[in-house]
DNA sequence: CAAACTCCCTGTTAGC
DNA sequence: TGCTAACAGGGAGTTT
């Protein structure tokens, strides 16, 4: 799934095919993927316009449009989505949700699998990046925000990170991999880690995430947006061994989320106050299931 | 206000 | 082997 390096992939990818090019006409395969669009239609708002620049933000693709009035369109790749440039004359594929039409016989393709991904077109980015907080990457992350960001909560340390709001750009794999680089349970609440916790997860935080762009993000083999070369330490290596102690990587839920971690290089915190429950044991019946 | 839960989706997989 | 239901997951919206 696209986070921070693959979205860095992405824009990459796209920055030296796209920028400078002109859009034609735009077809929406997927009407719900246009989540935020004032005034007319999709295709109308971006026919003529010229694609100045592209960027990202947090796990957002942006793209200045400029045209009649200028825009801003910014895709969400959520789970499955992906940005390609090809051939204009080349088919539909399945998918396919959103085709965008450029003056040089090539077009954009937004695939996305389980229709979660979202594009926003917008006159004001603010619109849709207000919400977002810190860029991991940048010289402002430091040891210090991040421990006035966290340290006061009470909530464990894994939500936090993935919460776009305090941190913008981190998403389940890199979380996991940094809190086990830095020996941290994914549990622990923010308010209980010592004070030298913070030094140490900023710095593995933007170890990680530094080599997964330079990789151009995490190979899963699987995953039609990802192909990068980075390999996890633990995500998706459940049952295998810890790269550090060798122990065996163990699989947990933590707000709703798969995570991945080893025991003893991240022990777990007193009191933990959700249940571990590990994937091998017994599994625990699910007392949610959706009503329709 | 912070935190937790629900729902959107479909390809994959566990379980029988 | 074939089928079904559970599962996965980011984030907007809702509830606690």
């Amino acid at each position: 799934m696209p986070e921070l390096p693959e979205v860095e992939s992405t824009v990459r990818y796209l920055k030296e095919r796209v920028e400078g090019l002109s859009i034609e006409r735009a077809v929406i395969l997927w009407h719900r993927t246009i989540a935020l669009n004032r005034g007319k239609s999709f295709s109308q708002q971006v026919a003529g316009a010229t694609i100045t620049e592209v960027f990202r933000r947090g796990k957002l693709v942006g793209m200045r449009l400029a045209g009649a009035s200028d825009q801003f369109l910014f895709t969400h790749l959520r789970m499955s989505g992906s940005l390609d440039v090809l051939p204009s004359s080349f088919d539909v594929a399945p998918h396919d949700r959103v085709i965008i039409f450029l003056s040089n016989g090539k077009s954009i393709r937004f695939n996305d699998t389980r229709k979660f991904g979202r594009m926003y077109l917008t006159p004001s980015p603010d619109e849709v990046v207000r919400s977002l907080g810190v860029e991991p990457l940048s010289a402002e992350f430091t040891p210090e925000l991040l421990q006035r960001l966290l340290a006061g909560r009470k909530r464990a340390i894994k939500p936090a990170l993935l919460d776009q709001s305090l941190i913008a750009g981190l998403g389940n794999i890199y979380v996991d991999e940094s809190l086990w680089r830095s020996g941290i349970h994914p549990l622990s609440p923010c308010s209980s880690l010592p004070e030298d916790a913070w030094r140490s997860l900023r710095r593995s935080i933007q170890e990680i995430l530094s080599e997964a762009v330079s990789l151009l993000g995490t190979d899963f083999g699987d995953g039609v947006v990802d192909g990068g070369m980075y390999r996890p330490s633990v995500y998706g290596r459940t049952g295998e061994r810890c790269p550090r102690c060798s122990g065996e990587i163990s699989r947990i839920v933590v707000g709703q989320r798969g995570t991945h971690l080893c025991l003893s290089c991240q022990p777990k915190p007193r009191k933990a106050r959700h249940r571990v429950k590990l994937t091998r044991g017994a599994k625990a019946p699910s007392q949610k299931r959706r009503k329709r």
